[in-house]
DNA sequence: CCCACTTTGTGCGTGCTTTCACAAGCGCGT
DNA sequence: ACGCGCTTGTGAAAGCACGCACAAAGTGGG
């Protein structure tokens, strides 16, 4: 019953090549810092990992930004991704659930290199509210709608115990933020508009589990121990 | 195609069905704590964030485990499931990197429901080498291939810092690990056979950002259609 | 100026995913 | 026993994504 209104798609670019934008960035970054001018699409596919046909229609969704016999200048196209990404404007993220893996992303210095900026830290637990993390006071959780309103959050952080996440992720959704990281293992239901992306520790192991299962003999059981051959 | 050891197709289930079992799965015992005894596509479907006919279509590849006019018996289908996924075997894994993130790890508990065991926790840091995390005591990464060898681990998790991340990858594939969870943000390159998954924080931010971006105004082309608006 | 060589950008075929729509099955009340 | 209502399982169609292969476009040498 999504009475939405038409979704025009708009300038599409497929979901599929935004998941990979970042990948290639961080690859141009790396070869920017060594100096690299200009790569092909074929070296740069080769460093992030894909196929060099992929990355052509992945970038010439951007544009034409290459040049023909010479490839693609890495500054530019860095430069490019960067926009189209939406890194070239500053995003202020906000984490709440001061555990050990909230306060091990609030310390992850290159939280993505630059355009994210961590502006708050909240937590649910009086004895965590006022201690310091990663040089910022941890927040009362109460304090979310003022926090997301003062410094312009945009981008929720969700690290809490799986049954708090719900309630907070409706908050943030309340206080106007409309791009939440979920890191605990629920689904969240949110309205339409709201973008929820998760990560999940749980589901990659068993996506993992399930491929090594094949690999091995498979059935029911454990069969042999890992399996001692390779190449 | 070059000789593949056993079969290369099998009992093809879709990768797309794979990646959602377990939230399936874990939707299920939600289900199952909460005393629910059967429930429907459509029931099962809405908690877990799908469309139903989705659902139904990924339940059918591991077989008729429904009941039509009832739906789905929940303890049955969680047995399928995990066996499935292979969640029904033990699978030991090390983790590498005892950083923030490596210690969150280790110290998330329900490290994704039963099946999955800690087996290891491995630094390069002597000061980290000897001291007590999660129950363990942290071993030097020069022991991962006594490690592996010895406690049987199967999986392999990398939390370490990037420039580091492909030479502990080589090092667990040598030793007969073929399945790695990589944290690390950059490509790891292994050879065939080898099962890599990747999580990566700043690349989940650079998702949202861009559809964040597109949501508001657009950075670069004013491509907002009319009507486009938010509180 | 022309030609050989390199590399991009993309049309097109193929295969995978999603969604729709409905026949087949099952339980229950009468 | 019978039919009614509910729900599964699945053809078929539509939509995406991938990768090949090649024309177009640019570079550099003679």
């Amino acid at each position: 019953m999504t009475s939405r209104p038409p979704r025009p798609r708009e300038r599409g670019i497929p979901e599929a090549t935004v998941a990979r934008l970042p990948v290639y960035l961080r690859t141009l970054q790396a070869l920017q810092d060594r100096g690299t001018l200009t790569v092909s699409s074929e070296a740069l596919a080769s460093a992030a990992g894909v196929n060099s046909a992929k990355l052509r229609k992945d970038l010439s969704h951007l544009g034409s930004y290459g040049t023909r016999g010479v490839g693609y200048e890495v500054e530019y196209l860095v430069y490019q991704i960067s926009r189209e990404l939406g890194l070239t404007q500053d995003w202020a993220v906000a984490i709440v659930g001061i555990g050990n893996l909230g306060r091990a992303l609030a310390n992850y210095g290159g939280f993505g290199t630059r355009g994210f900026r961590i502006a708050a830290l909240l937590d649910a637990d009086t004895a965590m509210v006022g201690r310091r993390v990663a040089s910022l006071d941890v927040g009362h959780i109460d304090t979310l709608e003022a926090v997301v309103r003062d410094k312009g959050v945009s981008i929720g952080v969700i690290t809490t115990p799986a049954a708090a996440a719900q309630a907070v992720a409706t908050r943030f959704v309340e206080a106007g933020v409309a791009s939440i990281l979920n890191f605990a293992p629920v689904v969240l239901n949110v309205p339409d508009g709201v973008d929820v992306r998760k990560v999940d520790l749980s589901i990659e192991l068993q996506i993992l589990a399930f491929h090594a299962q094949r690999r091995n003999g498979d059935g029911g059981r454990g069969a042999e121990p890992a399996g001692l051959e390779l190449t």
